[in-house]
RNA sequence: GACCCGUUCGUCUAUCGGUUAGGACUCCAGAUUUUCAUUCUGGCAAGAAGGGUUCGACUCCCUUACGGGUCGCCA
């Protein structure tokens, strides 16, 4: 592989990040933000996003593990320039190919005289001096290095020969030429160590740009288990991969606007590090679902029938001629697509359930029962069963039976859905077809 | 415990010395929708506390409190 001065001339001024996950677990919202963060920056700045696995924990690594930060960065759109089964001049991109690599390097720290043999392992000795990091976002932070008990000599090569974070990391950020490094908060009392090494390699320093975590709705700090922390459970829930993407970009950044709803083209327009914030913020799940409504209200009608189409079919409902129809009444009621099969259930079957709720508020009502038996005799004499017809014929039908009909509207609405909410009632109405609304209403008439 | 970072409505945030401290989510009320949702209008709700600096502080400094992070042969 030819590293000569060309390539070191043309990548010197432009923007490279990178994201580097350890395949021990499922990818978690906190990880995919930072993979949101680099990603924006790359893509605002023209440069290139690198992903990297840091694998070199085998006891802790998994296939599925591997997987699911692919599965979720795909999801996510946040596509990679260089890495896993995209290549690259810097590669391997697993961290458990570049063993070679590594032993060169350390090779420089042991000629240096910077190492020392401790117990079979090797530890990388600090220079005792105050470190200085620029952070792009937390300012100028120093930690003092003279005081040894804060900052002991650290593990740089095992007992069985594998290499520590510390020292892989760093390395790979100078192979690979890594310009920003944007990561998350927990590893700012690491940059020092990380200067220290880059110094003792006589490398240059990347920028640093330390980003606050996210915590739960308590405070706490987030972590497996808890509601929202998996990427893997988004899409089974019905959120749209933009939405997620705009959730999470505004815990911790803020376009400074009071605008709140960005495609990620857009968020890639208005990124910069100088936005964002320096407290960890809290993971407000509905408003997560708030946004994700924004963004269903923006889709077209046949895009959302085709993304609810799977969530019905799991529901254990038989997709219906009319599926499109029924998704299309339903688009502006739902916040996430897992919640279509209950929203459209009782347009599809007659496995439905009635709200009790609901059933009471009608038959609280003394005339429903006889208003909804008259309606169901008359139906029959409607030919026009449009949803505009279907509604102006009940007018006809109230007046005949000296009723308003706006009092009809709710007990004919859960008569027909079993429910106080759903889509409009002349959608329902034709939806549901004459016949099966004649019968339910009789029915239901018959139940109070 | 030591060392770092932080602290504006319940939550996400705007404000970069002079504002009736703004927006959004949630919640409540009203309007529209003959119904539901959408939408619109209005409302509730905040500068952790105490000292300074200043003509003037949410904004700058200090202290305390609280929250988070880091102190591994995890990453």
């Amino acid at each position: 592989m030819d590293r000569g001065d060309s390539r070191a001339y043309t990548t010197r001024m432009s923007v490279r990040t990178r994201f580097a996950p350890s395949p021990t677990g499922y990818l978690h919202v906190g990880g995919a933000r930072t993979a949101l963060f680099n990603w924006l920056f790359a893509r605002r700045m023209g440069g290139s996003f690198i992903l990297r696995v840091e694998d070199t924990d085998e006891a802790r690594n998994t296939d599925e593990a591997r997987q699911a930060i692919f599965d979720g960065m795909s999801w996510l759109g946040l596509d990679w320039d260089e890495g896993p089964a995209k290549g690259g001049d810097y590669g391997p991109y697993f961290q458990s190919e570049r063993r070679e690599i590594y032993d060169a390097w350390f090779q420089k720290l042991l000629e240096a005289g910077r190492v020392y043999e401790d117990g079979g392992a090797w530890r990388f000795r600090f220079e005792r001096k105050p470190v200085t990091m620029h952070d792009l976002v937390c300012g100028e932070v120093t930690i003092d290095y003279r005081d040894e008990s804060n900052t002991p000599d650290m593990v740089v090569k095992r007992s069985d020969g594998s290499y520590v974070f510390h020292f892989v990391n760093v390395v790979d950020d100078l192979e690979m030429e890594i310009s920003h490094v944007i990561r998350g908060e927990d590893h700012l009392m690491n940059t020092p160590k990380h200067l220290q090494l880059i110094e003792a390699f006589g490398g240059k320093a990347p920028q640093y740009a330390h980003i606050p975590l996210i915590l739960n709705p308590d405070g706490s700090k987030m972590s497996k288990r808890d509601a929202g922390a998996a990427v893997g459970d988004y899409p089974r829930q019905g959120f749209l991969p933009s939405a997620v993407v705009n959730f999470i970009a505004l815990l911790g950044w803020s376009s400074k606007t009071d605008e709140e709803i960005f495609t990620p083209e857009e968020l890639i327009g208005r990124f910069t590090l100088d936005n964002v914030n320096r407290a960890p913020a809290r993971f407000d799940f509905e408003k997560c679902k708030w946004v994700n409504q924004q963004h269903l209200l923006k889709v077209a009608a046949d895009d959302f029938a085709a993304a609810s189409k799977p969530f019905v079919e799991a529901a254990g409902l038989a997709i219906p001629e009319n599926f499109a129809a029924i998704a299309a009444a339903v688009k502006e009621k739902v916040r996430l697509l897992g919640e279509v099969p209950a929203a459209v259930d009782f347009l599809i079957g007659d496995g439905y359930s009635h709200d009790e709720e609901a059933v009471a508020k009608v038959r609280a009502n003394a005339a429903a029962k006889e208003l909804l038996g008259v309606l169901a005799g008359s139906f029959g004499s409607i030919d026009d069963w449009s949803a505009d017809a279907a509604k102006a014929a009940l007018n006809e039908v109230a007046k005949a039976a000296g009723a308003k009909p706006g009092p009809l509207m709710f007990p004919l609405r859960v008569a027909l859905s079993g429910r106080g909410h759903g889509p409009d009632i002349g959608d329902i109405l034709n939806l549901l077809g004459k016949d099966r609304c004649a019968a339910r209403v009789r029915k239901f008439a018959d139940m109070l």
